[in-house]
DNA sequence: TGTTAGCACTCTATCACCTCGAGTGCTAAC
DNA sequence: GTTAGCACTCGAGGTGATAGAGTGCTAACA
């Protein structure tokens, strides 16, 4: 069986009916409602071929028909109209995201919340932290004796503390030399470059303070290190989802909830097609069986090549793609721009 | 109407065995479940009494009986068993607080959610984060010409962190002078305890760096003091109480989960009488019109006399009472013992 | 006087049954 | 290839009928 124009026509009038309406979708509503020039007779046989491809199918024998999973793929990657974005949604991202620039958190979370109200999905954002992750500068502060702070502050100003155990005798001017050495040395470099040797030099120079340098330069690496593979994950309008219909099922809803809240799951959610801008997974090629019934949009947005982190959108499986798909894109977009500015 | 032995026993079983099977309850039932030593038509006569002095109520006339709020709160009030721990659940609470103290975020998350498992309910933990907020240890620290970083550890190691821009002519001597100054001048003091001399002789002291010290010293201020103000509020299991019966309802569960979201509400329904150490909100008493459904049972921990946090529970309105005041009274035991031993 | 057995009554939940309407597939005519 | 028409299917929603749980009342009992 081929497809032809006037199939696509009707399966794209069955998926966006279905996405306005969620409810099957019969011949006679497409005929009436969508201007195709044919009587509902013709569209029912098209319907068929439709059903018969696996694109549309029948909840029950005296219904109308649902898109499928392959039929909402196949209006995804062929017939959704990727280009009509409503200005004024565009508007709204651009201004919520540039407005207040000053804590990138709080823009972010609210931008996410906007995102997630209008789409009435629910929005996650993961940063990956990746760029930035070099040494700028380490100082070891003594505390109390016995006790050290670790203050490190990464190129992009992000600053991490840690407390640590160092022998009672160590005075400041000894601590003052581990930082500095360490700073000489490491400054500027990411972990994966440290240098075998770059290590023995600080290490033959500070034989004296051998216990503290091992420390500090063992969480010093698991804090570039280790940042790096943990990705910051938000989660925002979790809740938008309730109002579908196809969550009046109190336990589903309450199973999907729960997994979205592991940090597991959205980690594989967000895991997308890096070669692609924008991947979309639908129901089942999600992977993760709680959340079968919806799908998964994801963008990542990129600086100088490298991508620093990721947009995505959940919701049912029956969602306004073209509009999601849109904002999303948008949004990265926007996200790019004003990162690319900080730089 | 003057209330019995009896009718206190009634209405008891009334309120054990609608908490239980979230049915309304019978007159047979309980003269078979619960051994009052009458006959089911007796009960009935005590239960027509019940209901007139407004402790019980029928959904309809040929059901059972429920409690009332005001029902409830008689329990509560007079017939609650508030010893009946459940020793092994004290015992878990103890030993999830006491194992890994390092963390004491992670410990309280990990608590929060296990009393939120066991009892089914929805965790709260507001720190009001009073005590502790002087300053033990200010350092300077020069990142970059025109730019130093302010250090600031807590008496209870809680450490802030925030840049300041500064003269570029600064030398890492000179930040090293204020640190100095500031930290002997304020070490140990609370913001409401500065003393205008003393930051006059800071000031004094110096004059030379009267701008960064100046600066400094407002950031101090506003971390020290603002944090005060400031609340942390935390949530814990918000789904649990998606599995109770009443909650079948999607759109009020919706409604619900929204409104724990807002600090306001939470703030709201964590305020609590602080004569007594266990508050119990009953329906209406919330005063929150979203979560009327629900009871909130909140109990306050001090040390050396001061409240310096508050755990609450959150449940439906039919929630085991006894259990969870004498859980959240361990718990909040617990974290007192936990923080005078930090102390 | 308090307690109890018995009985008529009430109300809901449930199930079988029916009807209505939306939608289909098929066929024959255009 | 398209369309009108028709028989058919199936679910949603309405209607009784029934069972069962629970009540209130009354009269008898200790």
């Amino acid at each position: 069986m081929e497809m032809d124009s006037r199939k696509e026509k009707i399966l794209e009038a069955v998926v966006l009916d279905y996405i306005e309406t969620a409810e099957p979708v019969g011949s006679r509503t497409i005929s009436k409602k969508y201007d195709l020039g044919v009587s509902s007779a013709t569209i029912r046989n098209e319907m068929a071929d439709l059903e018969e491809m696996g694109l549309i199918e029948q909840p029950h024998t005296s219904a109308g028909r649902i898109p499928s999973e392959a039929g909402y793929r196949y209006y995804v990657d062929y017939l959704m109209n990727k280009s009509d974005i409503q200005e004024e949604a565009k508007q709204l991202i651009t201004t919520t995201i540039r407005n207040k620039r000053e804590q990138v958190g709080e823009v972010l979370r609210d931008s996410m919340k906007m995102l997630a109200e209008v789409t009435n999905c629910t929005t996650v954002m993961v940063l990956d932290d990746k760029h930035g992750t070099t040494l700028k500068l380490l100082q070891l502060l003594p505390v109390e004796p016995g006790k050290a702070l670790m203050v490190i502050i990464m190129e992009d100003d992000k600053i991490e503390n840690r407390f640590l155990e160092i022998p009672e005798s160590m005075t400041k001017e000894d601590l003052d030399l581990v930082s500095l050495m360490i700073n000489q040395n490491l400054r500027g470099l990411k972990v994966d470059d440290w240098q075998r040797h770059i290590l023995e030099n600080i290490f033959q120079n500070l034989q004296h303070q051998r216990q503290v340098v091992d420390c500090a330069l063992e969480m010093l690496s698991s804090i570039l290190g280790i940042q790096n593979a943990d990705k910051k994950i938000y989660l925002e309008g979790g809740l938008n989802m309730l109002s579908q219909p196809e969550f009046k099922d109190v336990t589903k809803v309450k199973s999907l909830l729960q997994s979205l809240e592991q940090q597991e799951v959205l980690t594989q959610l967000m895991e997308a097609d890096n070669a692609a801008g924008i991947t979309v997974k639908i129901g089942a090629e999600t992977g993760v069986d709680q959340v079968k019934d919806c799908s998964v949009i994801v963008a990542d947005y990129k600086v100088k090549g490298e991508t620093i982190g990721k947009v995505g959108l959940i919701g049912p499986t029956r969602m306004d793609y073209a509009t999601a798909v849109s904002m999303l894109n948008t949004m990265a977009l926007t996200l790019e721009e004003a990162y690319q500015e900080i730089e």
